[in-house]
DNA sequence: CAATTAAGTCGAAACGATACGAGTAGTGGG
DNA sequence: CCCACTACTCGTATCGTTTCGACTTAATTG
């Protein structure tokens, strides 16, 4: 069958330890290299992980599980994750559970299964069930995007309260009132905060009004839905707070297709990196969360626990252009 | 250490083969299962894939390599690839190459050496270079979206020549000459053949014009800008055909913003189930690939293909809604 | 040149699961 | 009540590495 580094050792009359030296670059004799480096080609070696991951414990492997694959959020932070994470020898397996805390759990246990040496999660929920497994078993856990119940693992937010008065006070300023909001669900960590944080603002103001908040379900659809019953429902509305990328975009095309103007007729404020937003500019503003750097930032944290280091909590700054 | 079969056995009272053998779904007697099952709850037993892998050669898991997790055709697919192999007892490793080749290759031994019993990938190119380590050790490969010069492989695509001509031919069935396209670099299969089907029926038709195509890159803010330009340059432009989603999405927000109403002052034919098409209907056509229906097709014959069937070709019909 | 130290090499025991032939309960029929 | 037969269950070898203490070289030194 295939090629085992017993092979090798008879090949070239060494013993399998003398090989396996070899391969984890321990220094061996001139002669001896020269021997085992003309085997494997030889014969055409590969090792075995299967072998190598029992008996290590290790795989040089790390887990990455988010709620859904389906967002631009999502997805840029994996890529730059997986990024970072090659760059320090690491691969990464990333699973999706459809934000179901059921199949969460389950993605873990496979996670496990396949003797990561780190997880990196984004919950679905603020509770650490979800991951006790992983912790339990000493795995560093490092979760993005959500703040949880739990002190034993790492935890990188961003600033959403804060960043979304601010956005709010902004609009304000600019002399607006009656301000909506489409946000998520606000079960959703995220969302509720961002909601508080617009909360925040318009209550000092003084022109909180719950019915100027929709939910907008993460989606395109859902933003665009939602934006269309604030243009019917509030027809003097002067400006549109939405809290993520997906929404943003339905919520354009919605305002666009009722014939308002961003910056004209309505004041305009979107959420994450809309890539068309230079052709707005100045007229649509953005909250931009450094996605980038959240995935990098993860990545350090993570090798760092990997080599012992203390659960930390990281809160990064997004920036309103 | 972690929870080994060993464990169960001496909670239990069992021996380990007899544990193996409940693991392995063989029956056992009633209340030994009993006893085994609370066993694996008190002691949080995950099973070790390594080692399980090392025995039996084989890991229960499929690879995934696209190009880019940045688009809503990838991710879908992905997430109905997911579904249907974890009804199987699979689970899958997803990457990402970034479309570049030479990562594409490293992405194919990183699975290798993750001893998946399978690859799912949509290639960069239409070489066959990318896999052909995998086909080399005789791991079965199933390769979405595009066509390869390869035999040994396994290909599900779309109808994208012929629905593209038949969406054309609608649009100039309305009576519009002046049909722009926006497209993809036209090195991808999928543009290439796109603009082929589009490219037939302007021919026929007599009125195919170089100067109607352009390149939207694939992205949102491409499929903006290069609307914008068509807009700009051809004024009198009666309709346009965009051919991906996120093309799609780019080019409905720049005509919205040039004043211009869908279904009115311009026809227009977008790609992919664009969620929000429900609220333009009649006015907006979409070509809809069915992308469930890829990814559990990729799965079912991944499936055989490991139970030892042989490759096939199967092309799957887009329609137009 | 003997004694000491450093540098490589060795053999065998794990790691945690599965496979296999052999053994032992349980069942039903005579 | 026993025998044959089915249906589990058992002990142990094994998968391909790494690990570890012991051992053998080679190099260094007084």
């Amino acid at each position: 069958m295939a090629v085992t580094i017993k092979d090798l050792a008879r090949e070239t009359g060494l013993a399998n330890a003398t090989i396996s030296a070899y391969l984890n670059g321990i220094p061996v004799r001139e002669y001896n290299r020269i021997k085992i480096e003309e085997a494997i080609k030889k014969l055409g070696y590969i090792r075995n992980d299967y072998a190598r991951g029992l008996k290590t414990h290790r795989s040089g492997t790390i887990g990455v599980l988010i709620p859904e694959l389906s967002n631009v959020f999502s997805t840029t932070i994996i890529t730059e994750i997986e990024e970072c994470l090659r760059n320090k020898g690491y691969g990464i397996i990333v699973c999706d559970c459809r934000t179901d805390l059921h199949r969460e759990e389950e993605s873990v246990r496979f996670l496990l299964s396949k003797m990561v040496d780190g997880l990196i999660i984004m919950p679905v929920s603020t509770d650490k069930k979800a991951f006790a497994v992983a912790v339990q078993k000493n795995i560093p856990v490092v979760v993005i995007d959500r703040k949880t119940n739990s002190e034993d693992v790492s935890h990188i937010v961003i600033n959403n309260r804060e960043i979304s008065r601010e956005a709010t006070e902004r609009i304000l300023a600019k002399g607006c009132r009656k301000i909506a909001l489409v946000t998520g669900d606000t079960e959703v960590y995220t969302a509720k905060e961002r909601k508080a944080g617009y909360e925040d603002a318009m209550r000092k103001a003084g022109v909180y009004d719950e019915s100027f908040v929709k939910n907008g379900g993460l989606s395109v659809d859902g933003g665009y839905s939602a934006t269309k019953e604030i243009l019917a429902e509030i027809p003097d509305v002067q400006a549109i707070f939405v809290t993520n990328y997906e929404m943003t975009i339905g919520s354009i095309i919605a305002i666009n297709e009722e014939g308002r103007k961003i910056g004209k007729d309505i004041e305009f404020t979107g959420f994450d990196k809309v890539e068309i937003t230079s052709a707005f500019v100045p007229a649509m503003h953005t909250v931009n969360q450094p996605l980038e750097e959240i995935g990098r930032v993860a990545a350090d944290v993570m090798t760092e626990m990997i080599e012992g280091a203390c659960p930390r909590d990281i809160v990064l700054k997004a920036e309103i252009l």
